[in-house]
DNA sequence: CTGAAAGCGCTTACAG
DNA sequence: CTGAAAGCGCTTACAG
């Protein structure tokens, strides 16, 4: 059977209330009974109970983490960083993976939050007009949103976006292609906006297409728009839909970097291995888990103090294989 | 303020624990208080405290999953199987990445133990005579990973070996070399014996290298190696180890699927997209985590009929372009 | 079918 | 510094 706190009491002739404290404040009792008791208590085996510790905390040393599908490479750094931080914190994670499902998304938080303290929602689909529940819900951060009047940790693209649109300039090209990313997303609507601006500022051309899901299939699909919009360069909302896109223009023997230049978003581990390898813009994936995890425990410790903080994080250009000079002619 | 069991009584004047009994076991109340009791409970926006419910019953409805690296192409089918499987009876994940660390397995599995029901061990990497300290910790399933006296979900690389040495002799290739996984992994060691065993059969020659981590830097640094063994056909523990091999084989100004042949191990979306595309062994991930959570709350549910089972799932070959025929000469 | 009561294992004012 | 007691929100024998 499991050892309980009264085992304890009983083992060291004292009361439950001494060796709880012995245990989980142990500067309330004297030195000599504490060190008996966490002697004891190790001896024993003893490890305390987090659901009976969670009911008389109303705390449960948990928070839950949801995001829309972690087989996409962008969100495996953020969920690892999540973990490594809370972790080091003393908090379990409870990871919900929502399929990319924007109406799950409030349900699974729901269901959640009775057994965590708090969450951290990354790339959360559900629409603007229905984001305020979350908070009524639980203490929460938005990691890749930008929420009025909550905490968010946010990737500001438009650093790694007018780097993309300078590198392509350079190489001559004066007609590119962007492939938008799901409808509604709104760190999509962010990538479109910042690509906008700095086609303006650079007298670049921009086609768009789209609304694509980001999974490679959808930039298969892409490559036929592409090869007939005219363009010279592409840069896709992410790096999925890259690298779809690469791998079927490779099939229509056309060569990447050289015929066409194609351009990610995430620097997923894949950029390094594609053929060519593939210009992508890094994204901090993981500073922002670390960031998150930090402000969601700022704010379950101090409920006072909630001015809603807004981080951002910052992009850069990481060039690969996968762009070169506009071809002369086209 | 939360709404409790307390509030609803009062409420419907009546006592506690009718209210518990109509929200968890309907049948054993009157129908008419039951319909009046459901209605407020919904009304007044009750959801049950799954804490005190877990205290009270000694059962969290959750379970822990851990696997040694979510970033790992191979884990997320499982990880999300196992969500969806639990999802919809009820019980949540807790997801622990160990990140490829042995010897923290079993720290965060007795961590993990005191907050789930029961745990799902993928891929463990501890050794071999401490794996019986998991059983001791809590119920458990292991996945690709038989373990004695205990609940075991394997997949059988054998089929999928032998088609692929089926496949390479097929092809002409008479000396084929395989890139070893991690020092001690039992499926790597899986995966010899069955190559071994198929080289034996079809006659064909083998060599090895390795250890190297399931890391795409590592199939990079393979390349050499198989440059210089003389090979014409290249096994790799892993897809991630196969496309780096790959990429680096480009560099080189090889071209996979003439001048090399390669086969990779888990058929991750990445074999699809890769140049040439990888052709892999197809691991049935998604049914493992299904079947292992099935396993687990089986195990929980009748605690006696604790025979260990041991289920075994198929692999098979999807054959593409990074395999050909064997170059004449060499 | 319903209610009062004990219990799950912990924490923490409140007295002493 | 220490102990008895109440309480966290639920479940479930046990009576009635």
């Amino acid at each position: 059977m499991r050892v309980t706190l009264a085992d304890i009491a009983k083992a060291c002739d004292t009361s439950l209330s001494t060796v709880s404290r012995a245990l989980s404040d142990p500067d309330r009792v004297n030195p000599q009974t504490r060190e008996r008791i966490q002697r004891v208590a190790r001896e024993m085996g003893y490890m305390t109970n987090p659901i009976a510790r969670a009911l008389a905390l109303g705390r449960t040393g948990v928070i839950g983490l949801i995001v829309p599908d972690i087989a996409n490479p962008f969100f495996p750094p953020i969920i690892k960083a999540v973990q490594a931080r809370a972790g080091r914190k003393n908090t379990a994670v409870l990871l919900a993976d929502t399929d990319e499902h924007a109406s799950d998304e409030l349900e699974r938080a729901a269901v959640l939050s009775k057994q965590v303290d708090g969450l951290i929602l990354v790339s959360p689909r559900t629409a603007e007009e229905r984001l305020a529940e979350f908070i009524e819900l639980s203490p929460v951060v938005f990691v890749n949103r930008q929420v009025e009047g909550a905490q968010s940790v946010i990737i500001d693209n438009s650093d790694g976006i007018t780097q993309a649109v300078q590198h392509l300039t350079a190489l001559g090209h004066r007609r590119i292609c962007y492939l938008n990313g799901p409808r509604r997303s709104w760190s999509n609507e962010r990538r479109r906006i910042a690509l906008q601006e700095a086609c303006t500022q650079y007298g670049v051309e921009l086609v768009e297409f789209g609304p694509f899901e980001p999974q490679v299939q959808a930039g298969v699909r892409a490559a036929d728009l592409v090869q007939t919009s005219g363009t010279t360069a592409v840069i896709a909302y992410d790096d999925l839909i890259a690298l779809g896109l690469m791998a079927r223009l490779a099939e229509h023997r056309l060569q990447v970097g050289r015929d066409v230049s194609v351009i990610g978003i995430d620097d997923s581990p894949m950029s390094d291995v594609a053929y060519p390898t593939l210009t992508s813009i890094h994204v901090p994936g993981a500073e922002a888990g670390t960031v998150a995890v930090d402000l969601l425990l700022e704010q379950l410790d101090d409920a006072d103090r909630e001015q809603p903080t807004l981080v951002q994080l910052e992009t850069r250009l990481i060039i690969r294989g996968s762009t070169g000079p506009a071809p002369a002619a086209r």
